[in-house]
DNA sequence: GCCTTGAAATTATAGTCTATTACATTCGCG
DNA sequence: CGCGAATGTAATAGACTATAATTTCAAGGC
């Protein structure tokens, strides 16, 4: 009396939702290890499935990593919008530094998949990674609020994601820990926000006195 | 009549110097596709020796790659030192950040084996490459000039090092290009130079009036 | 001058991975 | 029900890392 499972029906021949199965257990993989810890080969025996069985879904090796990288920007997206909606007492702008700060460091095999593999480089835009990068970008423009004119608002938005995104590849290297670091990290990225908020205040005045909001 | 060669005796059993030859054609791999470019086996064929040949001189293919950013710290070491040392009427700090953009821009197979790779991760300190590594912020950190304390000095050294690091990686994602960045990336190492300044400028004067160099 | 010795290569081979081809099975729609 | 598309398997080729056993060569002691 096998219990009839809405989904998922176990030991047939067709896995159900390969798939998915394949991008869900890839990221774990790459959460771990980092990109090149992902194998078609591996995976497929984890799955249970035979190991040319993942070329039903994916062109290559390459295709995979690339909706795993969808995947995990989804997933950053939906950690800044939450930093960004949250109320605190902080700046919208600290609180997306320090979220984008700590995914890159806990999940930093992730973290390298979306920002620092070969894989974006060829993306064509309008894809779906292409479009959650932009949502990423995006999130982080928002965070800078309303009272600068666009452009400036692009400028600094670009600074303090550079900021952060530098931080974090260079701790994981080991570059900003031991006796070369006498200062946190935390206290490194803090320093990031005021200097690129100050510099934001500096350009707004610089920009003529009265510049309203312009959306 | 083969002209006596000084060195290199062509067509012997022994290569002479495969040891540096590796290392050499190794680092015009990376160049072009980065680390994952480098393969032990069609360096051997491109070196005309046997293919586990490499494997005399390095314990397996992670030693080679280390050996190889090593190489690639000196040359970026050197870089920086020009960039240092080459009269200019802009500040210290401007040239060699725009030196490692240009660096990390040009030469950007290269820039991922030293600061994106898993390969410098796992490195002793006292290592060869460890101390490559070392200079490499020396020199930023000397960049900054003498007029701030030492901790305000690493401190502000710490953030334009970051910042350019940020900006090397997005530009190379492409997230920094198209419709996403009206901003030219040479305007955007320019802004975080001069933010930098400017905020290192007002920590010296918080710090208290009339504070000396202290070398 | 020979002869030993060790470094630096070589051939042979094992094992992992990506990827393709040809064949088998199942789902689902008419 | 039955047929075609989707999804899986088995078999196989080819690239790469790595190890083991063997061969070549240069060089120094006697």
């Amino acid at each position: 009396m096998p219990p009839r499972l809405a989904r998922k029906p176990v030991n047939t021949y067709h896995h159900g939702d390969l798939r998915d199965a394949l991008v869900q257990a890839a990221l774990a993989e790459a959460e771990q290890g980092g990109p090149e810890a992902i194998s078609l080969k591996a995976l497929a025996k984890q799955l249970g499935v035979s190991q040319p069985a993942p070329y039903r879904h994916f062109a290559d090796r390459e295709a995979l990593l690339e909706a795993v990288t969808a995947e995990a920007f989804r997933q950053f997206n939906a950690v800044l919008r939450t930093a960004v909606g949250r109320p605190s007492k902080q700046s919208k702008l600290s609180r997306i530094a320090r979220a984008t700060l700590d995914f890159g460091l806990r999940r930093n095999g992730i973290y390298r998949l979306m920002f620092a593999s070969r894989t974006m480089a060829a993306v064509a835009k309008g894809s779906e990674l292409s479009n959650a990068k932009m949502e990423a970008f995006g999130l982080v423009l928002q965070a800078l609020g309303d009272p600068a004119p666009g452009f400036l608002r692009e400028r600094h938005a670009l600074t303090i994601w550079t900021g952060v995104h530098g931080v974090v590849m260079l701790a994981e290297q080991g570059l900003l820990t031991g006796e070369a670091a006498q200062i946190s990290i935390e206290e490194l990225v803090e320093d990031l926000v005021k200097q690129t908020e100050l510099a934001l205040s500096v350009a707004i005045k610089a920009a003529g006195g009265g510049v309203r909001a312009t959306g």
